[in-house]
DNA sequence: CGGACAAGCTGA
DNA sequence: CAGCTTGTCCGG
């Protein structure tokens, strides 16, 4: 007689161990690896996924190991694709992360999966000789990063690689992909957004498409992997594990067989390394919009933001203006709406934040000043909200135009055609822009932090994206000469930035920054603090308050120290693998 | 995670 | 030393 067993991991936070179950006759049919199952986990009720099954067909090998198991409580349906299974366990141990936070990420939305009858479009002609060309010499090479500016390149890349064979195609934001799959299907391809047509994916169509956690979604005869805007920091999941899609989708299409294809405008140091033999540069006749770099030295009042070409830009432009001023890293005031003090600690004069009831704090000291105005006794306060109000009243002195503040509590429905001021949001929240002010960029390209550059550069393809071709981007400065903006300042941005980028990443290099060390950041709970952090050799680490870097020349001894770590600290220790930012 | 159990602390 | 808190271990 043959007996089917699970190993199944507990959908319990906390528990990162794999348990295994006898199968019932009744369910041998209904189980299958992936399977949401109910297990008897020390007594209590609990979910969980099979994630392998075994058959023993001699019942005497049986008795002693196997003699004490419980059998599944029952079968709810489906979890994770059986292909992907080992993808995501793959996941958990790359990125020093649980099993079954991967294995919850990768899970279909409901249990119960509906049949569908497949459904493949017809194969249409390429309607792009160049991105024809670069698909193809991707996919020979077994996988490629393409640098294409705008979307409907990404998209036309997509389609060229659709029409060899079902694809999965992972996206920033949702709504990149409804749009994406919305375009794809007025070309003729059947689609299947995840995760709302996750059954549809299972059954067949041309492209399965939908934002990061889509790596792990089903794709029927998958051909291909394919990334859109890899450079984006969206691809990261910032919950524990921190896998990065970019990294999935590349591990995915090794177990599958199939070619990796990731696309950017401004391709990340890790892909350019990577794919240093085979990134093809396609070039449309107009890629980028108009690029102006100014310099805030020449503008006629000392310390204004107003330069005569955002002036003129305002001016001129028929369509709306968007002025991008980032408050991103300064101290956020809090000022008493009636007297107008700001609130500052009165034993260390340290600046005031509100903690969630709204009280008062000082983080210095960690004393709690209550609800009311350390100077009046008032309890209404304001934020204001950096140099954007101050930006729009000197716009609205200088300009016959609207001028609108866009902040998070203020979702009004915007007049078309004004000139919006704002964090980088506006970018998200307001539609029909022709030109991007990045009104002073030097708050972005001063961040302290090493990946300061690619991220004003991210902003600025952001917003040249919003505008288009036929549109403008600003970008004042006092230090025109910084490498990264006399690219930007160059006729062909795009060969001016490939080649920046590519120094940017030799750069890295000396630095022993990724892609050529690995980087964790790790945090420690109490009881236990940095100081029980021991010294290892061959591994860099900076310690702050409770938390640290930790940089090895090598992901696997990077591995190595925190195996050490966790050894030592327990479940004190969270690791978060690749920061983004350092 | 949550229960079991062991070792440490307190008070009459 | 009962009664309680705190810490560590384990689950199939």
């Amino acid at each position: 007689m043959s007996l089917l067993f699970a190993s199944v991991v507990p959908d319990v936070s906390g528990i990162d161990k794999v348990f295994d179950y006898i199968v019932p006759e009744s369910f041998a049919e209904r189980v299958w690896v992936g399977a949401r199952v109910r297990i008897d986990l020390n007594g209590r009720r609990v979910g969980g996924w099979v994630v392998e099954l075994a058959s023993v067909e001699d019942a005497a090998h049986i008795s002693d190991r196997y003699g004490r198991l419980l059998p599944l409580v029952s079968v709810s349906g489906h979890g994770v694709e059986p292909d992907v299974v080992p993808l995501t366990k793959w996941v958990s141990q790359y990125f020093w992360g649980s099993w079954r936070a991967v294995l919850s990420s990768a899970s279909a939305p409901h249990v119960r999966v509906r049949p569908i009858h497949p459904h493949r479009g017809t194969h249409l002609a390429p309607d792009d000789v160049a991105i024809t060309a670069a698909v193809a010499h991707t996919v020979e090479t077994g996988g490629g990063l393409i640098v294409v500016p705008p979307l409907a390149s990404a998209l036309a890349v997509v389609a060229e690689a659709a029409h060899r064979g079902p694809v999965l195609v992972v996206c920033p934001t949702l709504k990149m992909a409804t749009l994406g799959a919305a375009s794809l299907r007025r070309k003729g391809f059947t689609t299947a957004v995840i995760p709302e047509q996750w059954d549809a994916a299972r059954a067949g169509v041309d492209v399965v498409i939908g934002a990061r956690s889509t790596v792990f979604a089903p794709c029927a005869l998958l051909s291909a992997v394919v990334v859109i805007d890899e450079h984006d920091e969206l691809l990261h999941d910032e919950r524990a594990p921190t896998w990065n899609a970019v990294d999935v989708a590349l591990e995915r299409a090794r177990q599958q067989g199939v070619p990796c294809i990731a696309t950017s405008s401004i391709p990340s140091a890790s892909s350019l390394h990577r794919w240093v033999e085979a990134t093809v540069v396609v070039k449309p006749e107009k890629q980028w919009p108009q690029i102006e770099v100014v310099d805030l030295e020449s503008v006629p009042v000392a310390g204004s933001l107003l330069s005569t070409e955002m002036l003129s830009a305002v001016s001129q432009s028929g369509g709306s203006v968007a002025c991008v001023l980032n408050t991103k890293g300064k101290a956020r005031l809090i000022v008493c709406r009636a007297c107008r003090q700001v609130q500052s600690c009165g034993t260390c004069s340290a600046l005031l934040t509100q903690d969630a009831d709204q009280h008062l704090v000082c983080q210095r000291c960690n004393i709690d000043h209550g609800l009311v105005c350390v100077s009046c006794g008032r309890t209404s306060f304001v934020v204001p909200r950096g140099g954007i109000s101050h930006l729009a009243s000197q716009l609205r002195a200088s300009t016959a135009r609207e001028v609108i503040e866009v902040s998070a509590d203020n979702d009004d429905t915007w007049t078309q055609g004004s000139v919006f001021v704002g964090t980088e949001a506006v970018l998200h929240r307001v539609s029909g822009i022709e030109v991007v002010v990045c009104a002073d960029i030097d708050r972005d390209l001063g961040a302290p932090r090493m990946t300061a550059a690619r991220e004003v550069l991210a902003l600025v393809a952001r917003a040249a994206r919003v505008v288009g071709d036929r549109g403008k981007v600003i970008v004042q400065t006092r230090h025109p000469n910084h490498p990264l903006l006399l690219a930007l300042g160059q006729p062909d941005v795009a060969d001016a930035l490939l080649s920046w980028n590519k120094q940017d990443v030799a750069q890295r290099k000396t630095f022993g920054f990724p892609p050529f060390g690995a980087l964790a950041h790790i945090s420690i709970k109490a009881p236990r603090s940095v100081n029980d952090i021991p010294e290892i050799a061959g591994i860099d680490i900076a310690r702050f308050e409770d938390s640290a870097i930790v940089k090895a020349p090598t992901r696997e001894q990077l591995s190595e120290a925190i195996a050490q770590l966790r050894e030592l600290l327990g479940v004190s220790l969270r690791v978060h693998a690749d920061p983004v930012r350092y």
